[in-house]
DNA sequence: GGATATATATCGAGCCTCGATATATTCTCG
DNA sequence: CGAGAATATATCGAGGCTCGATATATATCC
């Protein structure tokens, strides 16, 4: 997130998209990123909480509640406004850039499918 | 190259996309990618040469040709079939992505310009 | 009883970007 | 004419980030 070309990896953009639709603790995540991409992106779990502790440092996601389950704690993750800035505007910079190769790719080779 | 997951970063993607319209030699993929991204993404040169030469090890470019321009080597790299398709396959997939994201911020707060 | 799923957490290896540094020529503006 | 920017390639170290392994614990399924 301190990087001068701040775009988000793979694993965080799925992890910011995961949590559109509410909080989510951890490993629900890796699910539901797992889904959202037809089970080709599996996040590991060394990249979940890694991740996960940097975007809460640079204010992307919020601790929303912990919950108790066993004797042990989930906790529940969920964005912040800067967080879901962040999520759309890369969306729109991703949906460009693969504009960019597609409008170039007609009649070229390049595989559309 | 080697990783488990193999999505291109966006210095990556752009430096191959740079190659769509035939061989171009290192600053001039910068500067292509610069233009490409309204001079949002300036590539740096350390990441230029280390990625090219990752690329190339990787069978995604090659060497076209080599210049001599004042006593100094220009070197022009071109797309392989590889690069070609894994181009392609990664704006589908960046397309896919930023639609998911896309389609379920309708009327929830995120930026849509 | 073993495998798989749910669940969180840490560590090291290694990949990748970035800015600095080095080197050299040409062009432009003052 | 001299300073600075643009053109051009190349290397290095710091630091960011992912990944798989490892650890721990419970529940369920076969």
């Amino acid at each position: 997130m301190t990087r001068k070309n701040p775009s988000l990896t793979e694993p965080q953009f799925f992890i910011l998209a995961a949590l559109m639709d509410g909080p989510l603790h951890g490993y629900g995540i890796i699910k539901a990123a797992e889904t959202a991409t037809d089970g080709r992106l599996r996040i590991a779990v060394g990249t979940l909480y890694g991740a996960l502790e940097r975007m809460e440092r640079a204010g992307l996601v919020a601790t929303d509640h912990e919950e108790m389950v066993d004797g042990r704690a989930r906790r529940y993750y969920r964005l912040t406004e800067d967080g879901t800035e962040l999520l759309g505007r890369e969306a729109l910079r991703m949906q460009q850039a693969a504009a960019f190769v597609i409008g170039r790719s007609r009649n070229r080779g390049v595989a559309e499918a």
